[in-house]
DNA sequence: AGGTTAAATTGAACAATGTTCATGTGAGTA
DNA sequence: TACTCACATGAACATTGTTCAATTTAACCT
């Protein structure tokens, strides 16, 4: 037996269609959102039998959560790609960030926070642990900038905030509201963490 | 023709079935979340066919509605009853009283937030002004409390500032996610409101 | 190469669930 | 009592998730 297994053609074949039925399904949830995701709809444009979604995803739930777990790790890419110089600005650009993903992915964000399982089946771990650390992000700077406070509060304090954002955020954005025109938002998004900052001693009385 | 109209027998007979079909529908809500509302489960538990329930709601997205629309009421029956003495423990006291109801009603909040309607069909603006009715239930308090400020601002802060304890709420007591201990969730809650209210100027810095 | 085998693919059948509608029933009415 | 009409009924239908026996196919062996 050969330890160094090259990509079989099978292999090959199976990862091809994989990754095609991930992007019909990412397709279509961000298009149409999840409501309008259905098996046979991916399974026809990717020109393949329904058995075969099945086939590598277990069930559909397998499509959604997969689909999911990228749209984590796609937010989590581009919130590290704040740069990190001056904490102060880094917490306002994973904030600006984050509205930014958040508005050009909005329904993918929705199939992230309002899919729920099957009967009692629990959420896979993985993702929520993403999650987590995603929110996690405002930590390193928080700690920056609040050199004495206890470790444990920032890492509350990291979720508290990035959580207040996202409602902002979430809800801002909600079409099925009364939509608030992205200026404004990216606005009031900044004005909540100029208060906030102010609030927490970290910026300066105006 | 008899403007007083006295209730009659099938009058009657209708508005208790419409009572009951909401209540079982929303029990079923309340216990295993909007995933395991079925049609026939509340045909059966009411005893009437599903026919009657179309009947009286149109379709199924219609008794959904309904309970959404009734858990509104209910939150801002419950938020109205905080008292308006002090302007900002009316603040806290909202803040509070939400995380009580949210934790007392949280897959009926979910399927008020998360319920998103087949295709394109919009969402009925009784409810969203419902909404957004509710959130606007810090503008008193905020008004009084920076009696200088542009009142669009406020309305605007208002906004802000629930939606933010909305987020913070909503992903704390997440149950899919790592849960917040309660206690913890509400010192949570009640942190972010000094901070924020500190940088506000609401608050005295101590 | 050809034959063998194991695994993936297929799609028809099944299951679960939302929706419709022809039929029956009973409350109101003359 | 007889008539009528609005509502209740539930079987049939539509849509969509799921399964699985039969088929195809890549990989392996000689």
């Amino acid at each position: 037996m050969n330890n160094v297994q090259e990509e079989s053609l099978r292999d090959r074949k199976k990862n091809r269609r994989r990754l095609q039925i991930l992007e019909i399904a990412r397709s279509i949830i961000a298009t149409k959102g999840l409501r309008s995701l259905k098996v046979r709809d991916v399974a026809d444009a990717v020109g393949c039998a329904v058995g075969s979604v099945y086939n590598e995803f277990g069930d559909f739930d397998g499509v959604i959560l997969t689909v999911n777990r990228e749209t984590v790790q796609a937010l989590t890419m581009r919130l590290g790609g704040v740069p990190a110089g001056n904490p102060v600005r880094q917490l306002y650009g994973l904030a600006e960030t984050y509205l930014e993903f958040f508005g050009e992915n909005a329904n993918l964000l929705r199939s992230l926070f309002e899919h729920r399982m099957e009967d009692d089946r629990p959420y896979p771990d993985d993702i929520l642990q993403m999650v987590m650390d995603a929110f996690a992000l405002m930590h390193p700077p928080l700690v920056r900038v609040l050199p004495d406070a206890d470790d444990v509060k920032i890492a509350l304090l990291s979720r508290t905030l990035f959580s207040a954002v996202h409602g902002i955020i979430s809800l801002g954005l909600e079409e099925r509201m009364v939509a608030v025109p992205p200026q404004m938002l990216r606005q009031q998004v900044t004005q909540f963490l100029d208060a906030h900052l102010l609030g927490l001693g970290i910026l300066p009385a105006r």
